[in-house]
DNA sequence: AATCACTAGGCGAACGTTCGCTGTCCGCGC
DNA sequence: GCGCGGACAGCGAACGTTCGCCTAGTGATT
C-alpha cells in the first residue's frame, strides 16, 4: 500500500540554492560553457551530484528548438524484417545521443490520423518513415508538412523524400541469375502484393536476368504467392518448371511445403530460392537459397542520414541503395 | 540543393495575434476548458487550423509536470518475442495517448550507463523494463531511484519492482504433462542459461509434472543446449529417452536437427515439445508442439499496469501472471 | 438607482533551461 | 593615481505552455 509522492526533480535552481550561486551560474557549469572558477566549478559539480540532479531535456529542447529526438513511424515491429531496420536505427540514433520515440500504425486508416501528429506534437527533429504499407497513401506525403527532415525506407508517392534501401531490381537478378548459372530454363516466379515497389522491382530484375541469358519472359510464370489455387495450378505444371524464384522467404517457405505436399523434391525436382534472408531461411529442410538483405545497415544509414540533414539544415532529397549478396544454400 | 529554413512551429501566440485575443485565451479554447464565446472560440479554432498550429508537448510537460511518455527500455528488439511484447505494449500506450521512447542496450556494460540516464532526461513518465540480461544487475534496481514508475518484464533483482510475465513453471508443468500423457516416461529436458529465472521456473514446472507422475526426477537427464557436445551425448542416449522437452523453440528446433542427423524419426523415435511458439515452429518438419506464450497480450496488460500506476500515483508492487497453453502438433 | 451574479477575456506567474549583457573586483602598466 | 582589461558571477529575457485570479461589461433583481 505504499503509496508516494511523485518526488519533484531535483532542477537547476535547487543545486544554486545549495551551493550558494545563481542557478545561471549552476547552469553554466553543468551544461554550457562560460567562465566559472575551478572551486565553485567544484561545489556545484559536488553538490549536483550529492542531490542527484538530472538535467531536464524538455526544458533545454524548449530554449534550444530541437529535442535531439527523432521520430520512427514503422508498420510492424514484430515484423522481422523491420525490426531488423529497427535495431540498426535506434543504434546509430543512440550511438549520436538522439532518443527515439517510436509509434506503429497498425489499425488506423492511415498513419495520418495519429501517429505522424503525435510526433509532431512531441517536437522530434526528424521522421524515419519504416512503413511499406503507407507506400502509395498519398496523404502522407502531404502531412510530411516541410517542417522537419524526413527519411524513408520505402517509396513515397509523391516523392522529394530521402529514401535508403536496398536494391530490390539487383535482388531478383542475382536470385535469377543464380538459377540460371544451375542451368535451369523454366523458371517460375511467384511474388506478393502486385502494387508494391519492391515486388515490382524484383520483377523487373528477374525479367532483365532472363534477357541477359536469352530466355523468353512468359507471364504464365508469374504467379501471385496469396492466391493458394494459382499457385498449386503452378505447381502441378511442376514438372515443365524446374526452379522457383520467390520474392521474399515466406513465400519460398510456402513453396516449398506446397511442392512438399505434391511429392517433389527439392532441389532435384524443383530448386527453390527466395529473398530476404529471414532467420528462418537457415533452418527449413532443405536450407534455402535466399538473397541476403542488409537489413540492419540500411536501418543505420538511414538513420545517419536522418541525422545529418538534422545537423545539416539542408535537405537534398538523396536515394540510397545498398547492395546485396546470394547465400546459396541446399534449396537450389 | 534545396536548403530550407527550419520553418518555425507555429505557436499560441501567433494564433493569438492573428486572432485578436491574448494568447492565453487562445490555449483556453485549443487546450483546457475556461469559459470563452462561442464566436471567438470559432475563430480561434479557424485560425489555428488556417495557420497550422500544432501544440508543443514539451512546453506543456514543462509546466503540468508529466510528458505523457513511457520509456521502453529492451534488450533486442529484433528478438521475435521481445518484439511481440513491445507490439503489445507499443499499441496500448497508444491507445492511451501516450508516446514511447524505445531504447536499447546492447553494449554497454550495463543499461545504468546509457540508457535510463538517457530516459529520465526526458522525464518519462514511468518505464517498461524488457531486457532479461539485465536480471541479475543489481545496479538497475539501484539506478532506478524511487522517482518514476516502473514495471518489468523479467525479474528484477532486489525486487519492489511491479512484474508482469507468463507462468513459466505452467508451461514446464503443461509441457511435461503432454508427454506424460503421451505415455512417455524417460523424459529429457534440454535448457538454456541456468541462471535465468525463466530457465529455473520451467525447469521447475518439468520437475513437479514428473513428480504428479511418480517418475523419478534424474539430473543426468538435463541438458545444456548451448552445450553441443553435451546435447550429442545426451541423444545418443535417446534409444532410453523417448521425449525431450526444449526449454525454448530454438533449443527445441536445434534438438529436432540434431535428432534428424541421428538419423531418429520424430515423434515415433522421440517425442519432442518447445515453448514459446515462435512463428517458425508452425513450419519445422515435424511442425513442433509447443507451449504458446501470449507475449503480445503480456506487453500489453504490462503497459496497461504501468500507466495505471502513472496515473493513480501509487505502487503496490504486483507481480502479475498470464496463462499459457498447449499447442499439439506434429512433434509429439 | 444601487446591487448582484454572471460571463468573457486579460494578466501575471510559473515550469527549467540557455544566452547575452552587465556589474564588480582585481592586478597591472603607465 | 588613473585607467584598463580580464576573470568571475549575477541578472533579465526568452522558449510555449497552463493556471488561478482579476476586471470590465451586461442584464436582471431589489
Amino acid at each position: 500500500m505504499a503509496s508516494r509522492k511523485p518526488a519533484r526533480h531535483v532542477s537547476v535552481k535547487d543545486v544554486a540554492a545549495r551551493a550558494g550561486v545563481s542557478f545561471q551560474t549552476t547552469s553554466k557549469v553543468l551544461n554550457g560553457g562560460g567562465t566559472v572558477s575551478e572551486v565553485t566549478r567544484a561545489r556545484i559539480h559536488q553538490v549536483a551530484s550529492d542531490l542527484g540532479y538530472v538535467p531536464n531535456l524538455q526544458a533545454r529542447s524548449l530554449v534550444m528548438q530541437r529535442t535531439r529526438t527523432v521520430g520512427l513511424l514503422a508498420g510492424d515491429f514484430s515484423d522481422q524484417n523491420l525490426s531488423r531496420l529497427i535495431v540498426g536505427a535506434e543504434r546509430e540514433a543512440r550511438r549520436q545521443g538522439y532518443g527515439v520515440l517510436m509509434t506503429s500504425i497498425d489499425l488506423e486508416v492511415s498513419g495520418t490520423e495519429y501517429a505522424l501528429p503525435s510526433l509532431m506534437e512531441r517536437r522530434v527533429d526528424g521522421i524515419l518513415l519504416a512503413a511499406p504499407q503507407m507506400e502509395e497513401d498519398r496523404a502522407v506525403a502531404r502531412a510530411l508538412d516541410k517542417t522537419v527532415p524526413v527519411v524513408s525506407l520505402h517509396h513515397i508517392a509523391g516523392g522529394g523524400v530521402a529514401t535508403v534501401g536496398s536494391d530490390d531490381e539487383l535482388t531478383g537478378l542475382l536470385a535469377t541469375r543464380h538459377l540460371v548459372a544451375k542451368g535451369h530454363r523454366a523458371i517460375a516466379i511467384v511474388i506478393g502484393p502486385r502494387a508494391r515497389r519492391v515486388t515490382q522491382d524484383r520483377l523487373r530484375g528477374y525479367r532483365k536476368a532472363l534477357e541477359e541469358a536469352g530466355l523468353p519472359f512468359d507471364e504464365r510464370l508469374v504467379t501471385d504467392g496469396s492466391d493458394g489455387a494459382a499457385k498449386v495450378e503452378l505447381l502441378q505444371r511442376a514438372p515443365g518448371i524446374s526452379a522457383i524464384f520467390a520474392e521474399n522467404d515466406h513465400l519460398a517457405i510456402g513453396v516449398l511445403s506446397a511442392l512438399r505436399d505434391l511429392g517433389k523434391r527439392v532441389p532435384q525436382d524443383c530448386a527453390v530460392v527466395g529473398c530476404d534472408d529471414i532467420e528462418m531461411a537457415a533452418f527449413t529442410v532443405p536450407p534455402l537459397t535466399t538473397i541476403h538483405i542488409p537489413f540492419y545497415e540500411t536501418g543505420e544509414q538511414a538513420m545517419r542520414l536522418l541525422l545529418e540533414m538534422i545537423t545539416s539544415g539542408s535537405v537534398a532529397p538523396r536515394k540510397l541503395l545498398l547492395p546485396v549478396h546470394l547465400i546459396s544454400r541446399g534449396s537450389t
